[in-house]
DNA sequence: GAATATAGTTAGCTGCGACTAACTTGTCAA
DNA sequence: TTGACAAGTTAGTCGCAGCTAACTATATTC
């Protein structure tokens, strides 16, 4: 249990997608150099280091200028709550809705940060149950794929008529 | 046909917000003082001197200092649109997701600048294929809500077990 | 080991969106 | 009609999050 009882200061948006970025890049067995977030996030080498000044004031990252960078265990706790709740939205939107997952992409990165917990919980159960009843022979996100496309059609006539 | 072909300038979600405030404020029939505004939005009456002006400048609002604000047709469309978009998002995350109300007027707020319309479309075709489910004899969020309990439960003897 | 390329930092700037404090305008009541 | 209070504006500030340009440190290569 680690990530309990942690004060876990709000975060900006932009200082979560920092934080995101080394994880995933630490995920990924590489090491976080400032210039690979800079090429990451789409931002300028200057940014990362002011970024990288305010995480660690916040005590989320292991940073000397000039050294590689790490997370600390408050930063890694506070970077796999952001990445969850990216992946919680990226499933929903591409697996339940099917949209694209470029699009898709997009719309958890600038989404991840603004729903409250109680919502997140919410979207992560209904993925649950989806899948369960998929198990139970009923394809949801099949049958709205078709409702979809059923309504597309039906614009289509109404465009044309 | 009013909000086609509209060259429908990105917006701020700042300013965004200043927009829906206006329009709510005029939809309830009253007029659309700083004050009201302010309240509104919980910011500094400055601060809504500073976003009409900005408005102005793009051709949102009838604005003169010390005079009534009312929205330009263009403006209309765009507040229109936001409010659109913020009810689309409401109606999924209390309706079928089951979120609280005050929760879910927050999370639409927060929310409502930042998704696209890719995904908003596919919200709305949602709603409808769940209502369509309802119709058809599926109440899919009465289920999706026994489903939560049901996971709630066992959750509870997992802790206490 | 000096020259150079790459990576990283610093300094200083911009725009946005908020704020406070102080001033101006508008309104209403005595 | 004038004085006081409410509403609105202005001026100036702050913090955030970017940026560029110029500098410094590190690494590489001859």
């Amino acid at each position: 249990m680690t990530a309990k009882n942690k004060p876990t200061q709000k975060l900006s948006a932009s200082l979560e997608d920092y934080l995101e970025a080394i994880y995933n890049l630490q995920a990924d067995g590489e090491q976080a150099r400032s210039k690979d977030i800079a090429e990451n996030l789409d931002v300028s080498r200057a940014s990362v280091t002011g970024a990288l000044r305010l995480l660690k004031q916040k005590q989320l990252v292991n940073y000397q200028p000039y050294d590689a960078v790490t997370l600390t265990n408050a930063g890694k706790d506070a970077a796999a709550e952001v990445a969850r709740r990216h992946n919680v939205l990226k499933y929903f939107l591409i697996k339940i809705l099917g949209v694209q997952p470029e699009a898709a992409q997009i719309a958890a990165c600038k989404t991840e940060h603004t729903l409250g917990a109680e919502t997140f919980a919410k979207l992560l159960a209904f993925t649950e149950f989806v899948r369960e009843k998929q198990k139970q022979g009923q394809d949801l996100a099949g049958q709205f794929e078709k409702f979809c496309q059923k309504e597309k059609a039906k614009k289509n006539v109404d465009t044309k008529g």
